[in-house]
DNA sequence: GCCAACGTTGGC
DNA sequence: GCCAACGTTGGC
């Protein structure tokens, strides 16, 4: 099993959100990047563990965990013309982009801000602090992942 | 709101 | 296939 991390702007959806999904869990749609499309589809398995982190806000960080309970499937949001996340270009027959379901393990009881991560030294090789990465989704290694679930608890 | 960094688009 | 222009991301 491998470890994750997945942004989301918790203006659209956050750890509480995921919480008041049925059996808190939901689809991860709307992934627009061929880079963590590949992720979604090849790499990311059931049972892998996922850091949900909250991006474009105040404070950036890590705000729990969840898991994966479905592998990749066809995000269906690329079909509808009404959805934000619509691309013509994916289609039923051929679809381009996919996603996985994703379940709420746990919302941490304190919240793990960015710049505390920071200032961590085992956390210093993170994917997201590397310059100019825009991935929404990032391998975690078994040490990040261990550390981070010490740090935030 | 700024802006660095990067991905995508489209003319050639 | 090149590359300039443009759009987006996301921390600050």
């Amino acid at each position: 099993m491998r470890y994750w991390l997945f942004k989301s702007e918790p203006s659209t959806f956050s750890i509480d959100d995921l919480a008041s999904c049925a059996h808190q869990t939901e689809p991860w749609n709307g992934v627009r990047n061929y880079q963590a499309r590949n992720m979604l589809r090849d790499a990311i398995k059931l049972g892998d563990g996922v850091l949900f982190y909250h991006s474009s806000c105040e404070p950036p960080g890590v705000a729990g965990i969840a898991e994966v309970v479905r592998e990749a499937y066809p995000d269906p949001t690329a079909f509808d013309p009404h959805s934000p996340y619509y691309d013509a270009k994916s289609t039923r027959q051929n679809p381009r982009w996919f996603m996985v379901d994703v379940k709420l393990v746990r919302k941490f009881s304190q919240f793990l801000p960015l710049a505390e991560m920071k200032r961590h030294p085992a956390l210093s090789e993170m994917i997201i602090f590397r310059k100019g990465n825009r991935l929404s989704i990032t391998p975690v290694t078994a040490n990040e992942w261990k550390t981070i679930l010490k740090l935030a608890k």
